[in-house]
DNA sequence: ACTGACAATATTGTTCGACAATCCGGCTAC
DNA sequence: GTAGCCGGATTGTCGAACAATATTGTCAGT
């Protein structure tokens, strides 16, 4: 038994339209799409080397992660979101976020799941000087992903959008001041510490208040960093 | 220009994948599908009269929706769910019927929320005495729908696992006793007033509460009434 | 110029047919 | 009885084709 890597190394032992889905995702957080900018099939057949049925089941796939979002005869875009739409996950992610953080805190203790969580937190905390903006989001995503894991709910793992997390990221990068990052890392070392030490209240609170104050800090950026409401 | 009541008045202006969505949907709330059955795409080619990429959009989206399990190369299977796969899904809907709770109660005064909720709870409550198990579950549906509508939150709509609920009510069918259902009807009782109340607190609590209380009667029901883990 | 109607084009929605890859059940051989 | 093989059934992926719809371009009329 090599422990439960084997989820790890199988990159290409995916389907795929599963190839596509990360293909995609890819392209966004290395910036080669950008937020509201249109995915045409015939583009992506031609890229990707896929069939266009493969790539419609992906799209279909991203458009269900909340990563495009799907206009009947319009096709596929990125998403951006609004105010009102990123104000609205929020709150979603913030009681999301809050029992994965309790759920992680109460099994940091089983197997390795301390060495692991460790090694993701120390991941972020050494990009505190220097680290290039888009190596954070890349080590952001790997820390709730590891936090996920360790949570052991795999519903919680399903649905938490974890698209969101880097498309939000993306969509407000380069927007933050010096001083908004700072407090990010403070706040991303306070849920770490008390999930590292397994006081399920104090991370959970801790979570909740990070996400809370991303909204208060979201409130402050100028309209320009939205995408502008649809219909009424 | 005729408003914006173009998208109210076409029911059947739905693409074709959807309409084999809810075809499958509405199957299994009808008991026309059980629980862990095999859906065939060459089957459903047949019945519904389309195309097998079209089934296989439709049934890509209802994996995404947790309804049906996607397993490569054996097929799509309506999703049963294991006694740890059930608490799993219960601790995630703890905080999210949580939070649509009370958001439903803190927008129960705008527009005509307040008459359309009432609407949704009477039917629920007119079952009290008599009214078919089916029934229950189609009723309930539409009172969870309505919370969440009125909850204006456009992400908790899109990730709220409702299909689940059905799912979950069927699955458990038939398995209360009288005594559960009594209970039950109690606290939809308790949620709707807190909501119509416009309580958020109480709206909240008394939502977490009924949640975790179904998990202590779920907790009692006998092995058979679920999956079987798979893998280790 | 500007606006509206109309035609041309591009793209998506859906279907069909084909073949490879894989799973399942049964059969044979030992 | 079990291991291995075989063939049918089903899914995975591809390609081409056409219909339905949206977007763009054109052009007359004012």
């Amino acid at each position: 038994m090599k422990t439960s890597l084997s989820r790890a190394d199988k990159p290409t032992a995916t389907s795929t339209p599963d190839m596509v889905v990360n293909a995609i995702n890819e392209g966004i957080m290395k910036r080669r799409y950008s937020v509201g900018q249109r995915l045409v099939e015939s583009d992506l057949t031609r890229d990707l080397k896929v069939s266009r049925g493969t790539v419609r089941e992906a799209l279909k796939t991203l458009s269900a992660e909340g990563v495009v979002k799907l206009t009947p005869h319009r096709g596929a875009f990125i998403r951006s979101l609004s105010r009102k739409e990123a104000n609205d996950l929020l709150v979603v992610l913030e009681v999301l976020c809050g029992v994965a953080a309790r759920l992680a805190a109460e099994h940091i203790k089983h197997g390795d799941n301390q060495k692991r969580f460790k090694s993701a937190q120390q991941a972020i905390a050494g990009l505190r000087n220097g680290g290039g903006a888009s190596g954070f989001a890349e080590e952001r995503a790997r820390f709730y992903q590891t936090m996920l894991i360790i949570c052991g709910n795999a519903e919680l793992e399903r649905i938490m959008p974890l698209a969101h997390i880097f498309m939000f990221r993306m969509q407000f990068q380069g927007l933050w001041s010096k001083k908004d990052i700072a407090a990010v890392f403070k706040e991303y070392q306070d849920i770490a510490t008390a999930i590292l030490t397994g006081d399920t209240k104090l991370a959970e609170s801790h979570m909740r208040r990070h996400i809370r104050k991303t909204g208060e800090r979201m409130s402050k950026l100028p309209e320009s960093a939205f995408a502008v409401e649809e219909d009424h």
